[in-house]
DNA sequence: TTCGAATTGTCAAGATGTTTACAATCTCAG
DNA sequence: CTGAGATTGTAAACATCTTGACAATTCGAA
């Protein structure tokens, strides 16, 4: 068991900032309390209103992340996938789970079992240092969505929220990239704007017109990151001519 | 000018949980480093992509929190009084403040400068733990924002606003109060819920009719925080009858 | 007390998003 | 290859929010 879990973080542990930089004493500290798990389809790591089993770090598959709203329909926040993390606040507060989280098709995982985790944090001082790093990082990526809400258009709030994603939903965002294939549809899209399919489906061919996304089936290709991050900064971005239209 | 501190810190110190449960010596190194300054109206501690000086912990007087929208439009976010601290997340990770915070009439604060504060925190497991819980804190709390803005009816936004704000914006909401008094205009309210003037008003004129709440010149009284929460929370509050409308 | 600025209360017109409905397209299992 | 289910594309009717305009109220300063 230990020794899979070892594999596994060897395999995939660079992916995770987690373990990013940390010596071997630490990384070794971490594989000895952590427990790897095969999840079938559907099985919820988080629900919200109940205490989480530990810190999960998904090393492959997916798990799709959710909240509940009014009369209590759930709607999308993101998808998490490998080398992201689930729980940390939870696991740091010893308090409920903010969101659902439930494995899509299947999925391998790190469970790093809450108790242990938190000794390990308070104990080394690597470790301590990174937990408060990635809870600075959940701020500013929670102030983000939040402010993302300021953008009363439909258009800018789609562009922003694709940016969003697109930099890395789960991930303190310092990409340069200027494409991007994002796996959602509009439904999940509109659900985490709190705008209609329709309107959301109104704004893409916007975007789509003036060549910043592509519209796929199940996806969406960003083709200028950057403009789109600029659309939902600066209100209506203006065309410099001869940029129009000529995506692939 | 450090008794200045000790003075302020004893004097108000336990009115922040930075300061709750922690002993003698941890305290000592905090007022050893802690700088005591009075700010006149209008100075700002905060500026949107600009770093941080330190932590700031309001001792007297308020300040005004604000973000950056849209074509340069400031959004009203909250306001911090006695007792409540900005700066966490961005001394802790060294990254630009999230907001603006500005000074409004004048205020006595206690800055803990950024290097000293994070060597602290890392040499302290009692601080290093009390910061922990703080950005969960805030982790929770703009989840909560975010949330809010999946309830697409004014009527449930501004409720649930109202009753966030009551619980204590900034501070964990463990209160079980039933009243409130809040100090807040309804053009700084319908800045933060994204939504009009006029539609905030229509609201509270439809809050107050159910007597939940009872309307101000610049402030808001909560009659009933819990039936408020709840009116977020469920969608449409139906009144059991003979609870109508007896506001003072 | 009085004046003036700020805030609140309202209303009509216009803009915009949602709802409802249905067609077109895509994907995958059989 | 085919058919069913899921997803995307569109349009009209409807609901609702915003805008703009102005009156009423409140509070503080002169």
């Amino acid at each position: 068991m230990t020794s899979s879990v070892r594999e596994l973080l060897s395999r995939y542990g660079d992916v995770h900032q987690l373990f990013v930089d940390i010596d071997a004493a630490t990384r070794k500290e971490l594989e000895s309390i952590a427990i790897a798990k095969t999840l079938g389809d559907g099985k919820e790591i988080g629900t919200v209103g109940e205490p989480v089993h530990g810190l999960y770090l998904i090393v492959e598959g997916t798990a799709r992340v959710s909240s509940l709203s009014v009369d209590g329909k759930q709607f999308y926040v993101g998808t998490i996938t490998g080398g992201e993390l689930h729980g940390l606040a939870s696991v740091m507060d010893e308090k409920p789970s903010l969101h659902y989280v439930r494995v899509v098709g299947a999925a391998t995982v790190v469970v790093l079992p809450a108790a242990s985790f938190r000794n390990l944090v308070y104990t080394n001082r690597q470790l301590c240092e990174k937990v408060i790093q990635l809870l600075c990082d959940r701020v500013r990526f929670l102030s983000a969505v939040s402010d993302r809400f300021a953008l009363t258009k439909p258009l800018e709030r789609v562009a922003q929220c694709l940016a969003d994603i697109s930099t890395g939903y789960f991930s303190t965002g310092e990409t340069t990239l200027a494409e991007a294939e994002l796996e959602i549809n509009q439904y999940d899209l509109s659900s985490m704007l709190a705008l209609s399919r329709q309107s959301v489906n109104r704004s893409l061919k916007a975007l789509e017109a003036r060549g910043l996304v592509t519209i796929g089936y199940n996806r969406i290709h960003i083709n200028r990151l950057p403009q789109l991050r600029a659309l939902g900064r600066q209100g209506v971005l203006r065309m410099s001519p001869g940029q129009t239209g000529e995506d692939g």
